[in-house]
DNA sequence: GGATTACCTGCAACATTGTTGCGATAATCT
DNA sequence: AGATTATCGCAACAATGTTGCAGGTAATCC
């Protein structure tokens, strides 16, 4: 199983950076953890991983270390306040990004968990807007919402009728 | 965290529920565990995890063992050819139901993991064909396509600014 | 119909990912 | 600064998924 990547993400308005400030709105503390992973999403091109994000921090351990159980629970809050979104795949790792950053339409392939952005026009946009109307209507706070298709890509692709793969 | 439950699969046409033909078009063996998995997801209402499917079949285990290994494989074939679709959610846990039953639109909490399904107007199945056609056209074979809502249901909706959760 | 080949199954061991409990620490409020 | 409460870190655990390999079953070839 070659590893999955996310296809890199385009922000398309510059983000409030100012993490203390943003969480402090969100009624969560401005700790160590949670800063830091704010400030590594907002670095990173792709949606990081639970490892991904431990890797980087045991980089610069002695400055700062980070415990994986923390993590979990810094991600959870994160998410919880819709600061952070996860973004679950079919690989079973579950990948973050900053919820500004949240890939809107995306193809994964079930075998090798490549994924493709696919372009949003303006009928999407609109279905977009009209579902989160009817969320708000049921009382679910809608923080995003996403159009996965799945299938297999070229490479993966089986002959349809052929005695065996 | 509450048990996570897929709502109600709804078909909208009767499926060919000849397990042994279909499974041969696909190129697969109509292998017994292959066949107990399809027709345990045919009789099911709901999506099953890997875990569901093992109890039904310890159930009878006298009659109908089946390892949890193989198991996996076999679901992870049937994903590949298409007759079955894994419903990732942010729970972590895989779950199965027959490709046919997929679920076009759902909301999930972020929180407690209950889904709702969202429904599917003409603009929507505009939508999906036009994406569907993208697809096509950059050699990705689709085989379904799911828009799904992510966010907080009334029970689990935080305060805005309040001091603490 | 028997040999060959590819597919499928089961067991054991392992790897990854996520969770719970609890005492210690740090951020925030007054 | 002191009280209060969120956050952190460690250890142990739980759930989910994977690999390797030996053997079994079904499809194809001659």
């Amino acid at each position: 199983m070659k590893p999955f990547q996310l296809p890199r993400a385009t922000p398309t308005a510059p983000i409030k950076t100012d993490w203390t400030e943003r969480l402090t709105e969100c009624g969560l503390n401005a700790s160590r953890v949670s800063v830091s992973v704010l400030q590594a999403l907002e670095r990173s091109d792709t949606a990081l991983s639970h490892a991904d994000l431990l890797r980087q921090f045991s980089a610069d351990q002695a400055t700062n270390p980070v415990d994986k159980v923390t993590l979990y629970r810094v991600l959870e809050r994160l998410c919880r306040v819709g600061l952070v979104q996860a973004a679950p795949t079919t690989n079973r790792a579950q990948r973050y990004l900053l919820a500004e950053r949240v890939q809107p339409c995306q193809f994964e392939c079930d075998v090798c968990h490549k994924a493709v952005s696919l372009a949003v026009n303006a009928e999407i946009s609109a279905v977009f807007d009209s579902l989160s109307e009817q969320l708000r209507a049921q009382g679910l706070t809608h923080l995003h919402m996403t159009l996965n298709a799945h299938g297999q890509c070229a490479q993966c692709k089986p002959e349809p009728h052929a005695k065996r793969l």
